[in-house]
DNA sequence: AGCGTACCGTACCGTACGGTACGCTCAGTA
DNA sequence: TACTGAGCGTACCGTACGGTACGGTACGCT
């Protein structure tokens, strides 16, 4: 039986990894250039081991989208009792990383690449995007929001819908925007601007002051 | 000289206009099989006639686009003065009209053409998308919010901003779910709650009491 | 009637790409 | 040294698809 890295969840060797990221590489740089030979010339592989690792085009896709995914994540401190000025910097955090994750390049390839696939439903890639990107952090938010809450600092009746409007004033048009092809370069010091200006409106709506 | 109905921007005759809708019924039943052969078929044309009046795939695809995008365009009746409900009743109407587009399906999969499109860059499709969408309705929103301003009404510094919050208010995390793959069907019921709620917090954030 | 134009249907061509086969090298092992 | 297995490079196969060519038909126009 050979290693695949798809059917199994076996996290990927080191060569393996370095094969995933030439596939990034491949797709930040051009798109539709992602052709197994492309890849195996990259990543000075043979296009046999490809398939003997990865068992074929989707499995490689697949596999590099839960490569990725698995570096985004950070850890998941749980938040304890919060004051207003820990809730905004929480806050704040978040609405910066998840700026800096979609505007990347990386993400922008991959979104593409995930989007193109779903329109042909085989092997979902943008089941795995959403659940590691848009869904994992609305699960790391909402504890904080919850905590938020709890201390009296926010009121809100459902922490979902909370956060879908968190995640609505951070994101705006940009990721749209960007996977439409506009250059739209956000530097960090617009992110960081953003990204108050997005918990600014958020407390406005849901924050409370504390009795 | 042929008749090119994309290098020229004439619109598109009746028949073309039927092999235009032909190629929207193939986006939406199945994005990958999107091939001229498949066109040609649906269309009852032959595919030498399809290369005669787009050029080639990228120009039929492009034609395609505008083509939809030549029926969102509503009338732009410039708001003269506002009172209150006017404002919130245009706001909403905005806010049901967006959620109602990007939530059908020929724009999930009008969008998912474009996006993949972008990672190659040949022929803008993305920037035609953009165009007509994100871009036609925040010129179409502007007017409204300032004339709310002038009203006395909202307050705000930078209209775009302005706008760009409602966007996100409404938008939310709807139009990348659906991109992703996921199901999420909104009735119309739930769109017209959403768009309220969006409404609410955008005068919230912007609207100041008529003095 | 004769001719041109527009178009349909279909056959065809070239190529790109997913997937497979095979020979070669080289490290590890006994 | 001989054997084994992993993996590189390359050649190869089948097919799908973009694009072209061509015969046939219907409909003007003169």
């Amino acid at each position: 039986m050979q290693t695949s890295a798809t059917a199994e969840q076996e996290a990927p060797s080191a060569r393996q990894q370095a094969v995933l990221d030439a596939v990034l590489g491949l797709m930040v740089a051009d798109g539709d250039q992602l052709t197994m030979d492309a890849v195996a010339r990259r990543a000075s592989c043979s296009k046999e081991t490809l398939y003997k690792w990865f068992g074929d085009r989707d499995g490689l896709l697949t596999a590099t989208v839960r490569w990725q995914a698995s570096r985004v994540h950070a850890g998941y401190d749980a938040a304890q009792v919060l004051d207003g000025a820990t809730l905004r910097e929480r806050l704040q955090d978040f609405a910066v990383t998840w700026l800096e994750v979609i505007s990347g390049p990386t993400s922008v390839a991959l979104n593409r690449i995930a989007i193109a696939h779903a329109g042909s439903h085989k092997s979902n890639l943008g089941g795995i995007v959403l659940a590691n990107g848009r869904f994992a952090i609305g699960e790391r938010v909402k504890p904080v929001l919850e905590a938020g809450r709890a201390a009296g600092l926010l009121a809100f009746a459902d922490s979902e819908a909370a956060f879908r409007t968190f995640f609505g004033l951070v994101g705006r048009d940009i990721q749209i925007r960007l996977l439409l092809g506009e250059a739209l370069d956000l530097d960090a010091d617009e992110i960081r601007r953003d990204a108050g200006r997005a918990v600014d409106q958020f407390l406005a709506l849901y924050g409370q002051a504390k009795p």
